[in-house]
Formats: C-alpha cells, sequence, structure tokens
DNA sequence: CATTTATATGCACAGATATAGATGTTTTTC
DNA sequence: GAAAAACATCTATATCTGTGCATATAAATG
C-alpha cells in the first residue's frame, strides 16, 4: 500500500511525467507518437515516462495496431486522496490537545 | 506556482520524508533530535530532510534555545489539493465528450 | 518481401540526491 | 569560561535517475 504511494509521489515528483499526466487528463486518450510532439523530449523518453506512470497505477495503455494508446486510469489518483486525508485527519487530531493547538496559535 | 507543486511532489517522493512528516502530522511539534531518535538515519540527514520539507512550504521551525521545534504548516497539503481537483475537473469533463467515454469503457 | 512507421528496450553518461562523517555555530550547563 | 548539547552546514561518496542515441520488435504499406 505504502509502496503504491511511493510508486505515485515519484511518477509525479517530475514535471515532464506530469506534463504528459495532465495532457492526458486535459485532452484524454493519445497515442506515443503525439505525446512525444509537443513534449520538447525524445520519443525513448517519453515511452519510459509512460512506463512509471503506469506502473504507479496511473494510466492505461491500449495497443492497437503498431500504436499504442495512454488514458488516464480510472481513479488513478485515489491513493493520492487518501494519503492527503489521513494526513489530513491525523492533523485535525491534533486540535484536541490544546497545547498543540496552543502551541500553533503564535507562529 | 508550477514550482510550488514541484517542490512538494519532489519533497514527498522520499520515503523518510514522507516518515517525517507523517510522524509531525501524528504526533505535532517535534525537536529535531526526537524526529532523529526513531528514524533510522544521522541526524544531519534529518535536518537537511527538514529543509526540504520546510523549502516546500509543508513545515514550519520555531527555534526554541539550542533546540529547533517542527511543525506541519498550515494548509500545508493545498497546492497538492489543488493540484488533483483541477486533475479531476480535467478528467470529467471528458466524459461530456461521448466518444471518449466508449473509449474508455472497453478497456 | 522490402520499406516505412510506431513503439519499446538497451546502453552510456551527465546531473541530481540521499547518506555518513566531520566540522562549525549557538546555547545551555557546570 | 570551559564543556556539553542541539542543530546546521560542508565534504565526499555511492546511488539513483532523466535523457539521448542506437537498436530491436512489431505492424502497416508499397
Amino acid at each position: 500500500m505504502q509502496q503504491t504511494q511511493d510508486l505515485i509521489f515519484k511518477a509525479l515528483s517530475d514535471p515532464s511525467r506530469r506534463a504528459i499526466f495532465e495532457r492526458l487528463c486535459r485532452d484524454g486518450d493519445q497515442t506515443v507518437r503525439v505525446l512525444t510532439a509537443g513534449s520538447g523530449i525524445s520519443q525513448p523518453a517519453v515511452s519510459k515516462h509512460l512506463g512509471i506512470l503506469k506502473r504507479a497505477g496511473l494510466v492505461r495503455d491500449r495497443p492497437e495496431g503498431r500504436q499504442t494508446h495512454y488514458s488516464v486510469a480510472l481513479d488513478a489518483l485515489a491513493p493520492l486522496d487518501d494519503w492527503t486525508v489521513r494526513m489530513k485527519r491525523f492533523w485535525q487530531g491534533r486540535f484536541d490537545d490544546l497545547d498543540d493547538l496552543l502551541r500553533r496559535m503564535d507562529q
């Protein structure tokens, strides 16, 4: 489980990969060739980034003849949401501790 | 702005840093010495990780005499939430496009 | 069947980075 | 004021990683 989060955070920590992911979110299903076009990096680099995004469960590939289509996986960001929700729950739980609250006030 | 997101994703892409951040969420305000204790890594490493978390706006430091207290910054994860919300908005927007929906159905 | 096209993989290399160890700085303590 | 404690910074190193280039694979095209 935290293995998954590690893969997701690592995958999204690279600007090129976030750009690819954002583009797939905006424009939907795209081939590697099209993704390579406006990326400014080489096709092999794009393929490798897509492989990392896929291993993190963020995108899906759909081979179709000699070209491969990629798209955002269903509930791709669910583990990310789970993590942030858990952190915020921890954080809010701290407010039960008055000392900690007061400690935060005078920052 | 995407500079901020880059710093946040990079900061959280390291397991040691996520562990430190999670611990600050759970246990609240902590000194470097205490954070070093159960971390399994050296004190300089912890300080450096804290510096990276701080530069990403995720934690705050509060010097107090010869020791420094660290705590989770207010709205630390807000930029992360903003990003995921934006992505999901893009993604959901795709459902207006019937072709894309059908394309997703037969995965 | 040879050629072109689309994608993935192997190799090499430069740059980033996580860590340990040593050292510096500031503050407390004796 | 000397010693100890807490933390940050510097240096060195080993590892990871993003990229380009070359190449392999697989499919469409002629």
